[in-house]
DNA sequence: ACCTGAACACCGTTCAAGT
DNA sequence: ACCTGAACACCGTTCAAGT
């Protein structure tokens, strides 16, 4: 534990020390007990800089926010390729920081970077030809496909490396041996679930969406 | 505290009254120490029935995936409507206990109602006239976009119902007083952000699914 | 076989006290 | 202003003991 000097712990070494501390010895282990010592500083010491532990989770999830957005390119002319950059670099972002992810990713964070983020899309939705109430609606699609589909794969990397865990997505090895004449489908499918890539699955339920966007949009489109 | 007699707590009764304790005051209050004594016995005599906390959190979400099950007719001959059929009825069952299903939507159960559902989805594949590869693909962005809207809902609900906690979606409160100059789109479209109704988000997504699934199972169609 | 009660090893958060 | 240390009110889980 460095020593440290007494205005030298900010905000953003907590995060980001949390952030470590989470991801190499699993969610649980993120607590002010062992943050502090991590931190070289007494456990309630991150209370003087965090209202609470929800906070600081928010301020964490920021900071995996702020991380995707600084690799989109805003001036990007096409707005699929832009919405494309943004989800990528999201879903890059979080399954990077799986066990942090899992915590953050179906929380509303209302800072900063989320702002960003909502803005981003919206502009892609005016771009593509939607207004008003349908820019809103078809905001929400894209928003809430992204949301959901990077919180479910950070849930599948998690879940890998917390070997312990009797949860998870272990199809082949699992499901398999489900009696056959009960599940005949499941039977018949499993070896191709298993072999499913996920960044394949990510992208086809992004292009679902903007097929979607675009088909909505035509009308007044703008480019 | 109704006396008990000996054998006569199971299972079942633990997770009505678990799922009965978390909705009535809130996710954080399902504690073996408060749930023991609301069923009329020591803290430590659930541990009787379930290992650890975790398997009782799973036979809470089967549970919830029940209820939902038994309001689908497996008779229906329309895939689409199948489909539709469960994914309403998962919607439903989650959003009437918004608390527990935050707790439990992004969970991976293994039990036997999820096995049920994921049968029912793949059946449906079938029918569509989708195979092996394609059937796995198209099978996973089905599920996990019920999967991943009904806990997005689910967390809409359930911090409407914690007034207290600082999350949420409130749209119009928030977002409107953010400065117009730097996010001149979501003051645009904050008015419409909204009043956006859920449910019919909820029925797009859904749609833009079936779409894909019926154009790319058409060449094989089974009907 | 099923349940209890004490004990163990933890939590987040508050608050008076130190520098 | 920032940090510490003790204290408070909790947790999940284990385990010997009871019936």
């Amino acid at each position: 534990m460095a020593k440290r000097e007494r205005g030298s712990l900010t905000r953003s070494e907590i995060v980001k020390v949390a952030l470590e501390l989470a991801e190499a010895e699993g969610g649980e282990a993120l607590t002010f007990r062992r943050l502090g010592p991590a931190l070289g500083v007494a456990p309630t010491a991150v209370l003087r800089h965090f209202r609470d532990k929800d906070e600081l989770l928010l301020a964490i999830g920021n900071q995996l926010l702020e991380t995707a957005l600084a690799e989109v390119d805003p001036a990007e002319p096409d707005w699929r390729e832009r919405i494309r950059a943004l989800s990528r670099a999201t879903r890059r972002a979080f399954v990077a920081h799986p066990r942090v992810a899992v915590l953050v990713a179906t929380r509303t964070l209302r800072q900063e970077a989320e702002f960003r983020v909502v803005e981003l899309i919206l502009g892609a939705m005016a771009q593509a030809g939607l207004r008003g109430r349908e820019a809103a609606s078809l905001y929400r699609v894209v928003a809430d496909t992204l949301l959901a589909w990077t919180a479910f794969e950070a849930t599948v990397h998690a879940v890998g490396l917390d070997v312990m865990r009797k949860d998870g997505l272990a199809w082949d090895r699992e499901y398999v041996v489900l009696p056959a004449d009960r599940y005949p489908r499941i039977r018949e499918v499993a070896p191709y679930l298993s072999e499913v890539d996920r960044e394949d699955q990510f992208e086809l339920a992004l292009e679902l969406v903007l097929d979607a966007v675009a088909a909505r949009g035509s009308a007044g489109r703008v480019d």
